[in-house]
DNA sequence: CTAATGATTTCCATGATGCTGAAATTCCAG
DNA sequence: CTGGAATTTCAGCATCATGGAAATCATTAG
């Protein structure tokens, strides 16, 4: 634990409980730390943009460089708090195991996931991370996304696919990835932009292909209403 | 500029720019620093809690307790980012300056403000802060917020005031707090708490104390239209 | 306006602290 | 299972951050 990075957060937060500005003694006073070492550390964040002052005021201010961090730290939690609800709607309606997955750099990163309560049932696996190819959420970035799919090595086998993806909306998997499990997943669309990707998936005897097309039709209402 | 402060957050930035996760390896190639120093870092960053590793995943992905912070620091940049408009067409209609201020602990911060062009008038004061008795918007801020004026020494001039603002929803200077000057405040409400203030301030002379309603009426009307 | 008080900033000596190379371990792909 | 690469641990050393003291600056009262 590196002494001077954890006192130097923990002014950013002491700075973001006191409303966003505050002078430098009561500053030093609530991190228990001496004038000049607070002082310190306070002119460091202040050189690196995170903390500003203001002509003619000696406080210390939050600056908006945090931002550039907090966008993105902020997007997934943000995203997942708002489409909660429409995961769980997906989970009302099928009973299935439900997944939300974001692209995450070349990968796709499963956000949340409800576990089917069934005797039989696919495990959820929120926090794991699969490439773009290895899974039908990731064959709807794919689809939607050219930059993506020019960057990424796409088996001829699937090259077909994604334009039939494309075309439906929807995109399937049963048992070409893992045995024995067949998936649905349909895209989350916003400003022409696919945000996210929401998956049911269910042992392949149960989601039978000839399934497919009303569950995704059922699956795109859903969301369609909620999200 | 302490060191490890600077280091540590230009690894949260890196994280960041590499859309929320990275691995040791290219974290520390990117910051251009060793492979056990980048660590070293980052574990101070996992211990508290800005930084994240999934079990099962070798990777570095951004936390959320740094929307701790930004959640304060974002507010005041997005509140004038959204109201500017609206700022802009109070400016319009009165060609006078305006401002737009929100409470800052026990003061009043001028968050923003557009100076009117006219040959005399008053100046703009963005990033300037005063107590709450000593301006109109803070003591709209005072009628409208019940805690704030128990923490505060509110004059007994000044409270019989503060009932006529909470009845007609503005308040007014006219040449108390600076000679010259008068003043009308409106409050931007959202969700039933006061958000932030707007004001139009002018020589005295220009906007006398028989403009003042029909000038808040006016304010109302723009701010309910446009934030 | 002046003086007095309190807050902020600068400076520097000191030793604790964080840095790095090297070694041990773990992870992961084949 | 095996080999190579990435991660983690470790310890000695130089460096860097720390905090006392003093100087400067801002603020308030008179």
């Amino acid at each position: 634990m590196i002494q001077s990075v954890s006192r130097a957060l923990h002014l950013l937060e002491i700075l973001a409980r006191a409303g966003g500005s505050a002078r430098l003694k009561e500053i030093s006073e609530t991190a228990a730390l001496t004038v000049p070492t607070t002082h310190n550390l306070l002119n460091t964040l202040v050189a690196l943009g995170y903390v500003r002052r203001r002509q003619g005021d000696t406080r210390y201010h939050l600056g908006d460089r945090i931002l550039n961090i907090a966008r993105v730290a902020g997007n997934d939690a943000q995203l997942r708090e708002r489409l909660r609800p429409t995961l769980k709607k997906l989970y009302d309606a099928t009973q299935e195991t439900v997944f939300l997955a974001v692209p995450s750099g070349d990968e796709i990163y499963f956000l949340d996931a409800i576990e089917s309560r069934k005797l039989l049932h696919v495990a959820a696996q929120p926090g794991e991370r699969v490439g773009m190819t290895g899974s039908a959420i990731g064959q709807l970035f794919l689809a939607h996304n050219a930059s993506l799919r020019a960057r990424t090595d796409v088996p001829p086998g699937i090259r077909d696919e994604l334009d039939r993806i494309a075309r439906d909306g929807y995109a399937v998997d049963h048992e070409r990835v893992f045995d024995g499990i067949a998936a649905v997943a349909v895209p989350l669309i916003e400003d022409g932009e696919m945000l996210a990707g929401f998956g049911v998936a269910a042992p392949g005897n149960r989601l039978t292909p000839d399934l497919f097309p009303s569950l995704a039709a059922r699956m795109h209402q859903i969301i369609a209403d909620h999200a």
